[in-house]
DNA sequence: TTGCGTGCAAAGGTTTTGCATGGCA
DNA sequence: TGCCATGCAAAACCTTTGCACGCAA
């Protein structure tokens, strides 16, 4: 076992303070180093990666790919969280939580039937939302 | 309303030979160019990769990101093909397929409940297999 | 002959790595 | 002082695009 120390620096305060104020977003790497610049923190996208890792490692941080293909997106893991799904509409684009005694059904039945431990919180459920498939009456064209 | 013309071609010949034979399983570019090269029927990347649209377009394919991050996948749609989720373990990286009654609740109950049409095809369920969890009682440390 | 298909090379985007420097303890 | 952290530049990936040439119809 190998004694890591870690050392406090600003820039990973500054990332972990900017993570903890956006702990119900799911943000990306370009949007950390946006914000902490435009508050005058400027920190390079190399060390926000590396930090990234480091907190994923000690699972303080969830790692997600929403956009199919596109960047990234990050999310502080808080202690008083409640499990939610994460519901994506392939339409709008819209990503929905949702928490409701139905879904932690689902759970249930992976365990028990199939012995299958499922993490609501990587999941990202795929589909079309209340909105779009309301609008999907009306304009049957694509 | 355009008329394209969709000509036969010895490469698309082949890499749809390769999709419909691997059916069942989730192939990336890398693996379609790789085996038609050992087949002596050496395509481009960039064909794979618009032809691959083309049938996406089509419906006759579908993409997925199961490892995150890393190259899409690919699959062939049979049109015998039943429904199943996806179940992908967070520990060993095995992808399971999963057909059952209690899993097609969730569908029901996230459209009457929540009005959320879920797209079972697309959405990758994450967590730990059977296995994983047997090993997890042998092996608390990481 | 027409125009779609092909594939090389280059570009585009995200993420990782090498390395010299900076800064915490 | 020792060693981790930083950040620039470059590399490593995957994917898309431009363009000239090939080939099916």
């Amino acid at each position: 076992m190998k004694k890591v120390v870690e050392y406090k620096t600003k820039q990973r305060e500054a990332i972990l303070q900017y993570l903890i104020q956006n702990k119900n977003k799911h943000i990306s790497v370009d949007c950390i180093v946006e914000h902490l610049k435009q508050q005058g923190e400027s920190v390079g996208k190399t060390t926000v990666y590396r930090y990234l890792d480091v907190l994923i490692n000690k699972n303080q941080v969830r790692k997600y790919f929403i956009e199919e293909g596109a960047s990234a997106c990050y999310q502080y893991i808080s202690e008083d969280e409640t499990e939610y799904y994460h519901l994506k509409c392939n339409k709008c684009g819209a990503l929905l939580h949702m928490d409701c005694e139905g879904l932690k059904n689902i759970q249930k039945h992976l365990l028990h039937e199939h012995n299958f431990e499922l993490d609501t919180s990587k999941t990202v459920l795929y589909g079309v939302c209340k909105e779009c498939l309301g609008r999907k009456e009306k304009c049957k064209e694509k």
